[in-house]
DNA sequence: GGCGGCCTTGACGCAACTCTGACGCCCCGG
DNA sequence: CCGGGGCGTCAGAGTTGCGTCAAGGCCGCC
């Protein structure tokens, strides 16, 4: 879930501000002074800071700094001043947006949830798979198998094979669904092709191939593979 | 240097933004529909975009998605409308940040050097930076190729490509990856350019270009860069 | 206007991969 | 005991993909 920290010195825009963002399933912290925002921000590490300028205690833009000592949470900044100067100093203190006051909450809502797409790591969905079994190793994101120190060299079709099976580690994967996620979905009986290559796998992964331990076949029904 | 594409059918917006951008130092591509910018950002890539919502061709929105299909270049949308709906439209389609019309340079400048700050590298020291293997040695920062205490000379498709490769040491990119990042959304099959250029990094940076040990080839897949 | 560098494109030989058929084995049921 | 279905293995044929080279076109620079 994602966590907010909304530091704001007048309450009822604070209210306005916890009431629609926990609607919509934020975590949400509140400060209404700098001191207790850099403190809050330090304890909870928020997602996102939206941070009001007009605080009792210290400058809006000291509490920007201070936050950008040591973390690049993105901080939206909110302010009832329209003037340039004042936007261009929020933003070249570390602000990632300046929304002036009086703001429509869907736009706010919809530039909190662009500071907080944009920080999210960069890689689509790339995060280093592993699988390891005793006698190998699968990397899924990087498509490389090692074994025993030394990479493994897979044609697509073997890796295509092996992934699936993978994928699916532990459960069994019926032989019309084998062939349809590795070669395509007009296909659904050339279990020959399940066989030829299966033993190609089996060949290059397994220690003793003629009794493979990880690429278990459950006669017809399909194939399964055990860590 | 930093690249700035912008985006907008008014022949003056346009000219001031291009004037006080070059004064900055900045490097600025312009175009004036949406066609042209999306063929624009493929052939340039540039560090972050300016884009009126109101071009002639198409909607503003749809460009945004278009650039989002494969890139998270800051995008920071110019608009007349002052409507909600559709600052949040453009937002939530992958937008930056939303700046209406008029607006201030000043006012504009600063969101604009926002954007690029987050966008830069995460770590706030250079790490990954320098790339080493025992023949040669990449230089991401300084967009340079030492080998043997020389610089290499490389076209910027090669560099490109290298350093597509390089940021993916060890996994394998995918050949439609690889011509999408280097040559444009719109490529994907000609693989020919792969296996060209290919040639030309392994002829100037492999001891063995035959027999490569860094750039690997993962027949039917795609490549590999290893250490 | 000529020149050089760079990007594109096509052709060709070769290696690798996929597909296919044949054969033998094992397990199970008749 | 015999027969059949499913599976594993092997090797050959066909196709695809890769590396290489060279020619042509485009663009910027001198």
């Amino acid at each position: 879930m994602t966590r907010v920290l909304v530091i704001d010195d007048e309450p009822q825009i604070v209210r306005a501000l916890v009431i629609n963002l926990k609607a919509r399933k934020y975590e949400v912290d509140a400060a209404h002074d700098g001191a207790t925002a850099l403190r809050l921000a330090a304890a909870r590490h928020p997602d996102v800071v939206v941070l009001d300028l007009g605080l009792p205690d210290m400058d809006g833009v000291e509490v920007i700094k201070g936050l950008r000592g040591w973390t690049r949470v993105p901080i939206l900044v909110l302010s009832a001043r329209h003037s340039s100067d004042e936007k261009v100093e929020a933003l070249d203190a570390g602000a990632d947006d300046y929304v002036t006051k009086p703001f429509g909450m869907d736009e706010l809502l919809a530039r909190l949830r662009a500071a907080v797409r944009r920080a999210e790591p960069a890689g689509g969905e790339e995060e280093d798979v592993l699988v390891e079994t005793a006698e190998f190793t699968v990397d899924l994101a990087a498509k490389k198998v090692n074994r025993g120190g030394r990479d493994v060299r897979l044609t697509p079709t073997e890796w295509h094979l092996l992934e699936v099976l993978v994928r699916n580690t532990g459960r069994l994967v019926g032989q019309r669904q084998l062939l349809q996620e590795v070669w395509g979905p007009s296909y659904g009986t050339e279990t020959n092709y399940l066989r030829v290559y299966m033993a190609q796998l089996r060949r290059k992964l397994e220690a003793d191939p003629s009794h493979p331990k990880h690429f278990i076949t459950e006669p017809g029904m399909g194939y399964r593979f055990e860590r």
